[in-house]
DNA sequence: GCCTCCCGCCAGCTG
DNA sequence: CAGCTGGCGGGAGGC
């Protein structure tokens, strides 16, 4: 059982023992307040500080260890709390599952952590122990977002550990470049030709054929693409560039940006990906590490709304696939505008200076009519940037929290549940509210940024404010609600008419078969599946079905959903889906 | 049984 | 040379 937390137990591990000597922590608690401590000491590295003097180790050395270790010290003693405290079926219970572990639902946390558009002229800065700590992870897990987020310039590497948010502030401008990389290096020929071999390799299936080797484009190797201020500073990233994620983000986003419809196969992508010039020494070990790569890959871009998980099936069968959910232009005025909406700025200057508090404000987008926010949820948003202020700031607040359990991590980990309760709610609104309030979507989607500003809540997003008259409260049903913490279940948005008004496909998604856990997997088995009960769209010869949110795999479907618009874009983020939209009815082949 | 992807080992490299 | 970085693949959860 604790084989998957062996890095928790044993801060030795290492046979080198390099970041990991041997230290007695002994309880969450202190573990906790150590890291207060320590995290003060971050900020003032040059300030002596209460350290044990019988400690041997520079306080520098031992603030790492204690940040690197102590989450995984403290989910490791809440583990062991949870067991003494329950067992067999509670436990499962009790424990988290894989899922809400899932990569997907880090990235969401982290990414609620900082604006969208941050103002460049205030330190941005990230610290990457600082972050795993809030979040309660490995580092290792924290180098998997950060190195996606970097591939899309969001965030830039500054020194060791330490990175730049930058937002979505490069989006546009990265997508135009990578998009002209992509063109450059054929792409899209490329997966026509990949596509084309699959055909004839299943026709010649049924009919015999010489296999006839169709080498595909030769492709230079695509480096890594830089923007003009953003290059890398630290040569370390380059010397891994050719393999990294990083490299492998951004040919995976060249693929969408070049492909129409915007729709990559996995298995397509990773062939691809390979720099395979001939897919006979594709050896299936390779094959199967970068697919890997690319679930961890889709899984962040998935969360910062640029993907979705939907399923192709062709004639070989039903294969996962990604839909890009991004842009469809990348103009930097869409940017600038949606910068200079008012809507978007505000909650800027303010969120800088507290990631917990943005997080806060992004998963609880007050303010409006939409939400109510409840009390208890008041109080712990506080509780958390108390939390917060005692980490990051004062020099002078030793304060310990007496409470392991007030833990910054516990909390997000509250914030998230109840977040996910308040999207559920929100969704039961939806469900009854979207049949009325169609017609009010479509015009305010021809019009971004709506003409009814004034009644923007603060906070949101003009995005978010174009969508959410779906989940705005009808005058006559629910009035504001409380939160009441539970296990979240599923629901669907199976009910809706296949026929409203488009908004976006992660916002309305394709109606599914009504199981909402059923329809997300399971390749092979279901070729046939086309002829289910959900509504599946036609791609030259292929079936977009089942659209699902998998790579969300987390949540309920209402959490994404909802998630999709508070971490949505403004404007031209986000409008592009009626384009898509047609290209996937009418199966456009560009 | 397959898909998905968490987890953490460990080597390369930097500061 | 401590420790940051991240490639990599085993293996297990989920369906």
């Amino acid at each position: 059982m604790e084989e998957g937390y062996k890095e928790n137990c044993g801060l030795n591990v290492n046979p080198m023992g390099t970041r990991s000597p041997p230290k007695q922590l002994t309880s969450a608690t202190s573990v906790l307040g150590e890291i207060q401590l320590a995290a003060t000491n971050l900020k003032t590295p040059t300030k002596p500080q209460e350290w044990n003097n019988a400690d041997p180790w520079t306080p520098t050395a031992n603030l790492k260890m204690l940040i690197s270790a102590a989450s995984p010290e403290i989910r490791n003693r809440e583990r062991e709390i949870l067991e003494e405290q329950f067992s067999g079926d509670e436990l499962e219970k009790v424990l988290p599952s894989r899922k809400e572990k899932s990569l997907g639902l880090l990235c969401h946390k982290f990414l609620a952590r900082y604006p969208s558009y941050p103002n460049p002229a205030v330190n941005n800065s990230i610290c990457l122990d600082e972050v795993a700590g809030e979040l309660s992870v490995e580092r290792r897990r924290i180098y998997d977002i950060v190195n996606v987020l970097e591939s899309l310039h969001m965030v830039s590497r500054l020194a060791k550990n330490k990175y730049i948010w930058h937002g979505r502030l490069n989006l546009g401008k990265t997508f135009e470049a990578l998009k002209k990389v992509g063109e450059g290096n054929q792409y899209g020929e490329q997966i026509q030709l990949l596509k084309k071999r699959e055909q004839d390799e299943f026709d010649s299936q049924n009919s015999p054929n010489p296999e006839t080797p169709k080498p595909l484009v030769k492709h230079p190797e695509v480096g890594f693409v830089e923007l003009p201020g953003l290059e890398f500073r630290a040569a370390s990233v380059n010397s891994r560039k050719e393999k990294s994620l990083r490299v492998m983000s951004q040919r995976f986003v060249m693929l969408f940006l070049v492909s129409a419809p915007r729709i990559v196969s996995l298995e397509v992508a990773a062939k691809i990906l390979i720099g395979e010039d001939q897919l006979e020494d594709l050896d299936k070990s390779k094959f199967k590490t970068k697919i890997r790569r690319l679930y961890d890959i889709a899984n962040v871009l998935t969360s910062l709304n640029l993907i979705k998980k939907v399923h192709v099936t062709e004639e070989k069968g039903r294969k996962p696939a990604f839909q890009w959910t991004g842009p469809e232009s990348f103009s930097d005025d869409q940017d600038s505008e949606n910068r200079s909406s008012p809507t978007a700025l505000t909650p800027v200057a303010i969120d800088l200076r507290s990631p917990k508090e943005n997080c806060a404000k992004n998963l609880f987008a007050s303010g409006g009519k939409t939400f109510t926010r409840h009390q208890s949820l008041i109080k712990l948003a506080k509780s958390i940037e108390n939390d917060r202020r005692k980490i990051n700031s004062a020099p002078s607040s030793p304060i310990k929290t007496g409470d392991g359990s007030s833990s910054a991590a516990s909390k997000m980990a509250q914030l998230a549940a109840i977040c996910k309760k308040q999207l559920q709610q929100c969704r039961d609104q939806t469900k009854v509210k979207l049949k009325v309030s169609t017609c009010k979507v479509k015009s305010t989607l021809k019009q971004p940024g709506g003409s009814d500003k004034n009644q923007t809540p603060r906070c949101l997003s003009p995005t978010y404010c174009q969508a959410f008259p779906l989940l705005q409260p009808h005058p006559n049903t629910a009035p504001p609600y409380a939160v009441i913490l539970q296990p979240p279940h599923t629901q669907t948005l199976s009910d809706v008419p296949p026929t409203l008004g488009y908004t976006n496909p992660s916002d309305l998604q394709a109606p599914s078969d009504g199981d909402d856990q059923s329809t997300q997997e399971r390749g092979p088995k279901r070729q046939h599946e086309t002829d289910r009960g959900c509504t599946s769209k036609r791609i030259k010869g292929s079936v977009v079905d089942d659209v699902t949110e998998s790579a969300l795999p987390v949540t309920p479907k209402g959490f994404h959903s909802l998630q999709e618009n508070f971490f949505r874009t403004p404007g031209g983020m986000s409008c592009s889906p009626p384009e898509s939209a047609r290209k996937l009815d009418v199966g456009t082949d560009d």
